[in-house]
DNA sequence: TTGTAAGCGTTATCAA
DNA sequence: TTGATAACGCTTACAA
């Protein structure tokens, strides 16, 4: 890690500028003086400090992912898209977690910014105006995803996540559910009051009277989905069928119906959210709303992109995929009542 | 972003060197001035450039984190681990996906040091000296996880597979399987080879005689053990048990069972390997190998930390986790024969 | 076409 | 205790 551009000139036997030139493919240069420049560097391993090129050209060539927990299985795949992107663009990227602690949040915010990265993509995490506002009035430009951050100056790429819900429980109205509950998500989350607004639409649409004890909610783990799925098998009369907030959420209600002696789908219909890898690998497969995560994640690195390099600086662009309904074998026909 | 310790200096009435000393803890400062400066940056929202610092300290504050593809679920645990250490000791990862690719591989390890990260982690990923060789010859301190390279001079944190696939088979063992197939993960790779050795010498410990043909290969993909469980389910006589080269595979093997119309466990018992958050949230839950991840991960960081820092410096160290059986569903006695 | 030299923002050495 | 000032490795006018 020891040779630098000086060392490639004088091997070369030219001057820095110009192996800058060649390296950068700026400028004029006489092909043969471009080959002996190549060759030297290549013979000497020669390495060029992205450091050192950052904080003259005042970008450097990173950006930050910041995401809850990359354990939680929605993530990766959106990390994933975003990395695709990113090394294609020749970027690399710095990954956080922030567990939705704002402190924590703070504290890699601040990381980043130090490590001068030249925009930071945040997923599903909290919504705090003040960060993004100062970033913003730094210039460093910022992309929301799954979470709907009102902010006239980001760009957000979302899934409609109300279309998607009502999609969901219109399956299941049409399979003759009417008693249906929703296992819900953080409802402190745009994400999960919009799934839940779409659930209410659903039910609205069909006539089916809003009933608020049908509605719980915790966060978006499989814990908490079990815990929620234990309160609504509780309810008289049981509902036949429920929307969950999520897949975790999904899984954690099929699991307190089985330990309740309930079928699935033959007692309880299911429905979840995000078709995680787990929803078609588990049995009976998930029934879910598919949200292309890795394409999601793509396309807000490129959103990002264009803003870091001024091919676009209008205001923020907000980017909803439609939702997909995948019917797997967690919802079935309503049996007339027996 | 454009305020600079030159800013801070002037308004706090100080020179650039005392703004440094009071921000990096260094040398005497008067507890007066340091009150100064420290209002003078925040007033001012300094924040410290680590290019720049980088430059000339010679160390970025940041390392490489390279896997295969953080979409394959073993690896977020391990990555988080690696950043839970990494963000408690001020570091910044940087995450890279391979796809078990040698030339994006490559690429990525040349973006890194571009980034001069002061370390790098590679997990899972090909065993390829050169670029070790290279990274050690420029005092780039290296940590490989979960692959076996027998390099003198990089430190490697493992789960002992062996021993691991041993138990997993003893455990079939014991509950009176005799014919036990083995449905391997990449043969190419340290991890494949051991976890089958593990099977073969439980075999042989308890004069199984060892028949190829119970022994089949794909990679560590959940169609892969799919495809190798169709094979392994035509054998005849049918093997009663499966003992697969890591979660993914198990998964795929049951789906074969399933779909040959075999129930798991009544007709077949299987094993799996690594316990990712599937494994539990599967019906009938899924026996496997734990290998603790996580902690695995901050150790990675702690020791890539210990060698940056120069705290350690000696030939490489080999840190082998006992892996721990995890009896669940998919196993169970054999019935004798009807 | 090519080289010289002035920064980029910090740290670290050396005097004061 | 503190302040100049010389690096750190690279890009980019500006000259030649």
């Amino acid at each position: 890690m020891k040779v630098t551009i000086r060392d490639v000139a004088r091997r070369a036997g030219v001057g820095v500028a110009t192996v800058s030139r060649v390296l950068n493919g700026t400028g004029y240069v006489k092909a043969e003086t471009r080959e002996r420049v190549l060759a030297a560097a290549a013979e000497l391993g020669y390495v060029p400090s992205q450091l050192a090129r950052g904080l003259v050209r005042r970008l450097s060539g990173t950006v930050g992912l910041v995401v809850p927990d990359i354990t939680n299985p929605f993530f990766p795949l959106i990390t994933r898209g975003v990395e695709d992107a990113a090394s294609e663009a020749g970027y690399t990227v710095f990954l956080c977690n922030t567990d939705n602690d704002p402190v924590l949040e703070a504290q890699d915010v601040r990381k980043l910014r130090e490590h001068r990265v030249d925009g930071i993509i945040f997923v599903g995490t909290t919504e705090r105006r003040e960060l993004v506002d100062q970033l913003l009035a730094d210039d460093i430009p910022v992309v929301v995803m799954d979470r709907q951050l009102e902010h006239a100056d980001v760009d957000t790429v979302t899934v409609d996540n109300v279309a998607g819900a009502q999609a969901a429980c219109r399956h299941l109205i049409e399979l003759g559910h009417r008693r249906i509950a929703h296992a819900a998500g953080h409802q402190s989350t745009r994400t999960g009051q919009d799934r839940c607004q779409g659930y209410r639409m659903a039910l609205e649409e069909a006539d089916i009277p809003y009933d608020p004890a049908c509605v719980t909610w915790g966060d978006f783990t499989f814990e908490s989905g079990f815990r929620v799925g234990q309160v609504l098998l509780g309810l008289s009369p049981r509902p036949t069928a429920v929307f969950a907030g999520n897949d975790l959420i999904a899984l954690g209600v099929i699991r307190a119906a089985e330990e309740a002696g309930l079928s699935v789908p033959d007692d309880l219909s299911v429905v979840g959210f995000d078709n995680i890898q787990m929803a078609a690998l588990v049995r009976p497969g998930l029934t879910t709303v598919r949200q292309p995560a890795r394409e999601m994640g793509r396309l807000a690195m490129t959103m990002l992109l264009e803003r870091i390099r001024g091919e676009f600086s209008g205001p923020g662009r907000r980017h909803v995929y439609p939702p997909e309904l995948i019917v797997r074998g967690t919802t079935r026909r309503r049996e007339p009542l027996g």
